[in-house]
DNA sequence: CGCATGATTGAAGTATATCAATAGTGGTGG
DNA sequence: CCACCACTATTGATATACTTCAATCATGCG
């Protein structure tokens, strides 16, 4: 099941696949490239074929090599203790880079592995480094991309210890609302890709907590769920409870205190 | 107490300061710059005067000028809830750099507040950017420092999961002793410059918990608590406790433990 | 020095985990 | 295409690690 990120088929023919729509140039290099640059870049890259749920694109302990980015479907990202625990770090959509982490290793010190067909790019971190020498841009906005992730997993981080089960549930439903919707996608179904089990590791909770918080919150008639489906039913509510109020941006908001 | 940014003492007499112990240069950028570098490296940065207990790096929410380096001292940096509660994201000690995670924004998305008295070094970041273009290697190290900062996150997230108080309490303080350890210092005893009220936000404990498992320590003779003298009696037992068990040879790609 | 703040220790409460049992899903091969 | 089986999800009952509340003790700063 596993495909190695050297396995990644290098012998697609030519102009099958074209890095318009990369998001390395779109979601994650949101200023774009020029057109020559964008070439360079295109030229390094090796797109996956579509891999099948449950195989990986590297092994936790793998040598390093590459960066990956998402082109379709959902990958998790996930560590493992020494007690053979699994911690989930991430789940990962079309446009997300992978294995940032990695770079100043010489091992991949996380596994990733794949929810559904998906397939990634592989952006080999040798040549994105003397790339990115000659094209600052590119150095720009693998930076802010890191920089993100930094930011995004404090929120985990408050999340993870600050949280309820309920503000927790939450939270994870209203980002993946909004990374659906950033998308092109509809903000209010949409279908979940991983398990109650992952979401419950990501997430520090039991599988049944998230089991019977899902189940709240459709009594309460906040979302409906049908298996993997899930549609929102009011967002408001639910940035409620996550504890994020987020008011937008007239951002007087008066502590909520309770 | 608060000390803007663009408020540091930017009147300090000529060579009173020199990057060549810089953490930029040396713990962050442990593959050096040649001399040409460092100068121009040098000539962009500015040195605080000594921060007094309290005192502020930067706001959540103030514009975003420049990362910071710890010099000397240590500091915590936490955000803020909507609800008004503080989440400690991270502590910092000589060498570490801080606000990489307001690379992409416009605003620090957390505070930076001083826990001893401490100076930093303040590193603007334009300049940053614009001397990376003509400096590869100051680019990579920067990126590297990113990199590992995402790790370090992701053990984070791990210990807020999944850990005990008791392996959290253990992990917390093995990182500290190979923190000073890797600065020269006793890896067996130190001074905790945050306040066991900081710990516990930091682990997702309460004050009391973080007290009663140092008292547990003491009594089980790992560790001898004075008020905010510790002394590690047994790093092995203290190891297996933390869940992490490293087969500890001492490796340059030693298990970043957090 | 003295008082506010931080730390420790004990007792009681609670959110969530764990255990357990049932129901639903989806993938596979006959 | 259906039937089967393993896996995943749901729901309830019980257990527990940690929190919260409370009271005392220590510390260090002005």
């Amino acid at each position: 099941m596993t495909v190695k990120p050297h396995s990644v088929d290098k012998s697609r023919s030519m102009n099958e696949f074209k890095c318009d729509n990369c998001g390395l140039l779109s979601l994650c290099l949101p200023d774009g490239l020029k057109p020559q640059e964008a070439e360079q870049l295109e030229k390094m890259i090796e797109k996956s074929p579509p891999l099948k749920k449950g195989s990986y694109i590297f092994h936790q302990g793998d040598p390093f090599t590459s960066i990956f980015e998402v082109r379709a479907g959902s990958l998790k990202t996930y560590t493992v203790t020494n007690q053979g625990e699994e911690q989930i770090t991430g789940f990962y959509f079309p446009g997300d880079l992978i294995a940032l982490n990695a770079i100043d290793t010489s091992s991949y010190p996380i596994s990733a592995k794949v929810l559904e067909t998906t397939t990634v790019c592989e952006i080999p971190y040798g040549q994105l480094d003397r790339l990115s020498d000659q094209v600052p841009r590119l150095r720009r906005q693998l930076i802010r991309a890191m920089s993100k992730e930094i930011r995004e997993e404090q929120q985990m981080m408050l999340l993870l210890s600050k949280k309820t089960a309920e503000e927790r549930v939450a939270t994870f439903l209203l980002k993946l609302s909004d990374r659906y919707k950033r998308r092109g996608y509809s903000a209010s179904i949409f279908r979940l890709s991983m398990s109650r089990n992952e979401i419950g590791n990501y997430l520090g909770l039991a599988v049944e907590t998230v089991s019977r918080i899902f189940s709240r919150f459709q009594k309460q008639h906040l979302i409906r769920v049908e298996g993997k489906e899930i549609e929102v039913l009011s967002l408001d509510t639910l940035r409620q409870i996550s504890g994020e109020i987020r008011s937008d941006d007239h951002s007087a908001d008066a502590i909520n205190l309770s």
